[in-house]
DNA sequence: GCCGTTTTCGGCCCGACTGTTTTCAGTCG
């Protein structure tokens, strides 16, 4: 049992302490089980060291359990308590507006234990009854199971990626492989998959069947045959991995990536060209020669078209740019200088700047730009105004010693007037300044679009972070009219930002297509609040390469000397 | 359940907002 898996059943246990009413023991579990997530070493290892309490906030108790859980892969307590709250109930918190409170309630007065019962309770008016409870609730309820349902069965892309990632590493190194990709929606890192698709291309698949089944966090075997095989994880996600042959495995790429609408429209230009195509290769019509199959790129050349990105894959245009050999030049990893959202300890990350720093450094970065929250984000140690210009000082020194640029930025709350969270001469004194919605999500349309165009039209603001504020799976984005915001960010030269964090994404991919439509620059920002976190920029590259953008698209590309120009440019102009 | 310049019990980042009330409980970040 990895610390990931062990992070996981903490996490669990959180939630269940919550259903208990319990909120202090709910936090106690989730730092914990967020110490193990963060910890540079393997739990398995401070077990047999009976190191366990050198965990921070992991005591007496929760060290019990872990030993349990590395020793047996179980937890007799956890089970108990699934026992006593079934599965259906936890996922009623994952209603918006309904929480712990709520969910005992209904359970205890309307008998409600899962979200269809929920669903029922609100069709039938039963909810607006209880004490505290309307005919608004009712209606937010309803609202909110709407949103729940839509996104079952999907998780969020970065989610998926870690442990896909796991498993074709797994398959990769104990031979029988030439080669093994992630493939499906995963490939082409859409926000959300609905399973984790993983191909292999081998001469003995029995072997890479077994491996498969026997990977340590596959829980059951759903399906098993010679050439493809079926898993759900312990966390309930499916896996499904497919063996091919050599020959073939370049055209079970193609085929197995998508989407659906892409490959339809690739067939189709296979037969005008007297071809047919499947997942075996591509035939000649006549003799039903196979001309290509064993690698990807020649499949698409074959067909006339320059070979394109996963990433574009979804009948939006790419196959007639692809034709007319005028597919963009899309933004890469190796692209990166940079990452502009970062938080550290002295708001709520976990690292520190100097940590943050040499983190940066260490993954290739050229600079790194800090960004904690302001003064009246309090809950998430929002910095005051001396703390703030302190640190200022501190990312000058700090600069020089690593002879690192860190710039010094500010996550600035955007209040409901529209004013920024500090001053106007505290920020100038800022490298730059990212601008976010963080309260009053509920504004009208109207409203809210104003509140975000005062904001830009302060100079001081440089970036509009998570411009739609939408968590995936959790809460619609802020009503906006993002056209609006695009307009006046393309003139007053304000960047919108590409927030990486696997539940933001935010611009998804089709805002940020049309977002460079529209001549405007995008800024990408990890919203990272531990080292962990700098992964994101894998999720967020990935989703700028889905809106098809290129280097030049992407201040994070650029050099430090013309990235502190744009952020000069913006503030005289 | 954890933790200790408030130290072995009694706290545990807390303020704004919403929808329900007529003074507040629950949710969110």
């Amino acid at each position: 049992m990895n610390n990931a898996e062990i992070a996981q059943m903490l996490y669990e246990f959180a939630e269940l302490m919550d259903l208990k009413g319990d909120v202090f023991k709910r936090n106690a579990y989730r730092k914990a089980a967020q110490s193990v997530e963060d910890l540079g070493r393997d739990v398995q290892d401070l077990v047999a060291e009976g190191n366990l309490d050198s965990i921070p906030g992991v005591g007496e108790s929760i060290a019990k359990k872990i030993k349990e859980l590395v020793g047996t892969g179980r937890s007799t307590e956890l089970e108990k308590l699934r026992q006593e709250f079934p599965a259906g109930l936890v996922q009623l918190m994952s209603v918006p507006d309904v929480g712990p409170r709520s969910v005992i309630r209904l359970r205890q007065e309307l008998g409600v234990n899962s979200l269809q019962e929920l669903k029922e309770a609100a069709l039938s008016h039963r909810i607006r009854g209880l004490k505290g409870f309307g005919e608004r609730s009712e209606e937010n309820i309803l609202k909110g199971i709407a949103l729940v349902e839509k996104q079952s069965g999907r998780m969020p892309l970065g989610h998926a990626y870690p442990i896909a990632r796991d498993i074709a590493e797994h398959l990769r190194m104990r031979g029988h492989t030439h080669a093994v990709s992630l493939a499906g929606s995963l490939r082409r890192m859409r926000e959300t998959v609905g399973d984790i698709d993983i191909l292999a291309g081998s001469d003995s698949p029995d072997k890479v069947m077994d491996l498969f089944v026997a990977h340590p966090q596959v829980a059951s075997v759903i399906a098993r045959g010679g050439t493809k095989a079926s898993v759900r994880l312990a966390d309930g996600t499916q896996v499904d991995l497919r063996v091919v042959p050599r020959e073939s495995y370049g055209a079970a790429l193609q085929y197995f990536t998508g989407s659906k609408e892409h490959n339809v429209k690739l067939r189709r230009i296979a037969i005008q060209k007297g071809y047919k195509l499947n997942e075996y290769g591509v035939f000649r019509k006549d003799d039903d020669a196979l001309v290509a199959g064993s690698d990807e790129d020649g499949i698409y050349r074959l067909l006339g078209m320059d070979p394109m990105p996963p990433e574009m894959r979804e009948d939006r245009g790419e196959i007639e740019a692809a034709l007319e050999h005028r597919l963009p030049n899309l933004v890469s990893m190796e692209d990166i200088k940079g990452d502009f959202h970062v938080h550290t300890s002295m708001s709520d990350g976990r690292a520190t700047m100097r940590e943050v720093a040499e983190e940066a450094e260490r993954r290739g970065y050229r600079y790194i730009g800090v960004t904690d929250h302001s003064q009246s984000l309090r809950i998430a140690g929002g910095l005051s105004i001396d703390y703030l210009l302190a640190s200022v000082e501190e990312a000058r020194q700090l600069s020089d010693e690593l002879g690192f640029p860190v710039l010094r930025g500010a996550e600035v709350d955007i209040l409901e007037d529209g004013s920024l969270d500090y001053p106007d001469d505290v920020l100038a004194q800022l490298d730059y300044v990212i601008g976010s919605v963080h309260s009053r999500f509920k504004m009208d349309r109207r409203e809210m679009t104003d509140r975000v165009l005062t904001a830009m039209s302060n100079e001081e603001m440089n970036i509009l972070g998570h411009p739609t504020g939408r968590l995936i799976g959790k809460r619609p984005g802020y009503d906006i009219d993002l056209d609006r915001v695009m307009d006046e960010a393309q003139s007053k030269g304000v960047l919108l930002e590409l927030n990486g964090f696997p539940d933001r994404l935010d611009l998804n991919d089709l805002n940020c297509r049309r977002a460079k439509e529209r001549g405007v620059m995008m800024c990408i920002g990890t919203d990272a609040h531990s080292l962990g976190h700098f992964d994101n920029m894998e999720l967020a590259v990935g989703t700028a390469r889905r809106a098809w953008l290129e280097p030049g698209d992407i201040l994070n590309t650029y050099s430090i000397d013309r990235v502190r120009k744009v952020f000069t440019r913006q503030r005289t102009t």
